[in-house]
Formats: C-alpha cells, structure tokens, sequence
DNA sequence: AGAAATTTATTTATCGATCAATAAATATAT
DNA sequence: ATATATTTATTGATCGATAAATAAATTTCT
C-alpha cells in the first residue's frame, strides 16, 4: 500500500527478472509434481501457481518433462555433495576403526538434515525423489547413471570395509532395504500418524533418523559372513 | 485349428461371459496402473489391452477410478487374509516364547511368498501398491481404514508382546521402517540390480526375505527401551 | 412347450473439455 | 537497431464419459 509510486525504483536486470520467474515455476511445480506425480500435473496449474503462463514455461524449459529435469538437477547436486563429504569426513576421521553403525548413521544424517529440516521445497522435493524411487526404472527420467549412483558406491564400499566377510550382494541388500526405509521417510505421505494414533510425527526427522540408526545400525552387524 | 465348427459347443451363460470379461479388464488395468501409474494410463490403453471397448468398460466399472478400486478390492482381501493366518498361527504355536525375529518373520513370509511368487499379477499388484504407497494419503483411494489397518494393528500388538519395555511410538517407527523396505522390493523397478551390477536379482524373493528377516529380526531387538 | 415382452449386455458414434505445444504479435531491454 | 522476453491467440490431439442404437439373454405369458 505503498503511494510513493515515483519513487525510484530501479529496475532490475533482464535477466535477474527471468531467472527469478524461473525459480518461481521450478518452486510450484517441485511442490505439485510431489503431490500429484508427474502426470496428473498440467502445465497450466504449474503457470497458475507460479503466476507465469504456460508458453513463457515452454520458452524457458522446452517442454513438460525439461521442467521436471530442472525440478530434480537442481537440488540433487546438492543432497549428493552433502552425503559424500559425510562419508568422507566419517572415513577420514575414523580410519582403522569405522563401524557399521557408525559408517550407516555418516550416510543417513546429511540425508535427513537436509531434505526434512530444509525449506519446503526441500521437503517437497523429498517426496518427489520417493514417488520417482518407486517407479519402473526406464520411465520418468534417463535411468543410466543417476547422479546418485557415485555416492551409493561409496556407501557401500565402506560397509565392505567394516563387515569384509560379507557377500558384496547383501551389501547391496543392505542399502536397498536401507533405501526403501528412507524412500518411505522422505514421501512424508502422513500414513504412520494415522496408523499410530497420532504416537509418531511423519515430521519428527530426529526421531526417524535415530530409529533408523538402531535397526540399520545392528542390521549391518547382522547380515551373514560369507558362505565360501 | 479345429475344424469340427458343429461341436456342441454350449453357450456360457451371459453372466459368465461378463465375468471373464471384467477380469480381463482387470488383469490389463492392474499391469498398466503398475507400469505407469493411475493418471499416466488411459481407458483407451486399458481397452485395447483387454480387447474390451471403453464404452463396456464404463459400463462395468462406471469412472476410470472405478476400475483402479477393483484392481486393488481384487488382490487386497487375499494378501491380508495370508498375513493374519500366519502371525495367529505364530502367536498360537509360539504362546509364551515369541521372538522378535520369529514375529518379523511371520509377518513377512507371506507377503512375499503371496505376492512375489505368485502369478505375473500379483507382482503388478505389488507394484501397484508399491506407487499408491508412495503418495499422499488423501489422495487416489479414500485413505481412512485401508483394509491392511486391521492386520497393521495386530503386528504391532505381537511387537508390543515381545518387546514390552519399548514405547509404542517406537514399534510403530519399526513397521514404518518395515514397510518401506517392504514397498521398495515390491516395487520391482531393477534399481538394485543395476546399482550392484547384475548381483542381485530383483525377482529373488527368497534371499530377499532372507535379509529382511536378517536385519529387521535385529533390528526389533535393538529398539532402544522406554526412557519412562 | 414356444412366442412375446423385458431386461441386460455390447457396439457405434460422438460429445465437450482439456491437454501440451507453438506461431505470431507485442513489449522491453540492451 | 537489435536481441531478448512476454503476451495473445490458437492448433491438433487426446482425454473421460455418455447417448443412442443394436444384440443377446432371460423372464413372462399363453
């Protein structure tokens, strides 16, 4: 309600415009996309949301698909980094006496600090990486060498390091059932509140990763030695 | 090629042939909601798949939604009814020594001897659920009292027998847990056999149980105890 | 029993709405 | 002036759903 409509304004930059209405469609559409999954999203309720209309979206991204590319690059750069560096710093830290628990806990913690103690859209993004997680591999997005892959390697080389008596394939379990427990963590789909009566908090990051760190901490422990 | 076209060949009753065509349709429905989720499919694909038109499949089932509530009303009752039988037959042969582990195991055994090993429909199904799992609760199926509540509820009450010193909140964190792991493998997508490079096979699903019991039977035995 | 009447199942044709995408025109910045 | 950004208007395709017409089965009546 400001009536000093001579003042000076300066205005900004083409490009800070463009990029800021950029930013504003990849919010809307993180969030819609993670409640409704990508077909059930319409391109207008993605312009309506974000105040931009549809053919300004296309100029930008191409097409429906290019802005659900853009939606996911721009935040798995980052989750990535932070879960290496944790690994990293976990190794580096503890050479010659890492542990299971300990090796598990230096992967879940960036994971849940960031993406449930993070932004909203943080939080949006964490149930749109769940929903793609549970899709055929093939659809929705290139299948080949996700920008995960690198850092899942690492995670499981380190729990070769501290249970070297394991079959490398049940390490591979491991982190799949360790991965569907964090898929599910990340949908946030609110089930568990229901199911429990209201005795857990799908939001309650703190609580889940502690949880999480007990059963997955005595599951490494707990795989079989190697049978040959 | 049988050319005897006289045979007596009696003419089913309409109400049969109306069945045959309704679990045509939903066999075609439940592989291709599997695949690409409820919104990505069309009535147009679901016809052609069953070789039923649209028009008939309307008939039958009313709204495309309508077609993906019998796809699930299908299969739900069974799987359900499996996982009661076994943990009351666990409870009634095991009454005063239960385990954690032989609990775990009760629970799980079924779900994937039912769904795993049965026919190519019981694996679309758990793809299914393995999606509808992944999404907000409110959305794509009314989400109060599913019909696993029931049989949700008495896993936890078997948890609470063997691990009484617990908090309730935290069995409930272990189901959630659980169940994640339980909806990634059902999901099927071959994420994990081309992370581990062909040395795990998605459609195992004895070894996968194998792990489950493994990690999951240690981790109900590591729960922290009640801080009351 | 069998013909007529009635209900149920199935096909044909099409509706209006909405989809992603784009071409052309205009505005704004460089 | 030139390049870039944004709006306006529209395209052809495809969606779920239905109305109307036809076929087949079942019931009723004689």
């Amino acid at each position: 309600m400001n009536a000093g409509t001579s003042a000076p304004k300066r205005r900004r930059r083409q490009a800070d415009r463009r990029e800021e209405s950029r930013e504003r469609i990849l919010d809307a559409a993180e969030a819609l996309f993670a409640q409704s999954g990508f077909e059930a999203v319409t391109m207008r309720q993605i312009a309506k949301a974000s105040d931009v209309d549809t053919a300004l979206i296309h100029y930008y991204f191409g097409t429906k698909a290019g802005v659900i590319d853009a939606v996911l690059e721009r935040r798995a750069t980052e989750v990535n980094e932070r879960r290496r560096q944790s690994l990293d710093a976990y190794a580096a830290d503890h050479a010659g006496r890492m542990t299971g628990p300990g090796v598990v806990r230096a992967y879940l913690e960036p994971t849940f600090s960031f993406i449930l103690d993070g932004t909203p859209g943080h939080r949006h993004y964490g149930a749109l990486i769940a929903r793609l997680n549970s899709a055929p591999v093939p659809e929705e997005l290139g299948h080949d060498s996700s920008p995960f892959d690198a850092v899942t390697q690492r995670f499981v080389d380190l729990l070769a390091e501290v249970r070297p008596d394991c079959e490398t394939a049940d390490l591979y379990w491991f982190y799949h059932l360790l991965s569907g427990a964090i898929t599910l963590s990340l949908a946030q789909t609110g089930r568990i509140d229901y199911l429990s009566g209201g005795l857990c908090d799908s939001a309650d990051a703190a609580t889940i990763l502690e949880r999480m760190c007990d059963v997955f901490g005595k599951g490494i422990e707990a795989l079989p030695p190697s049978r040959r």
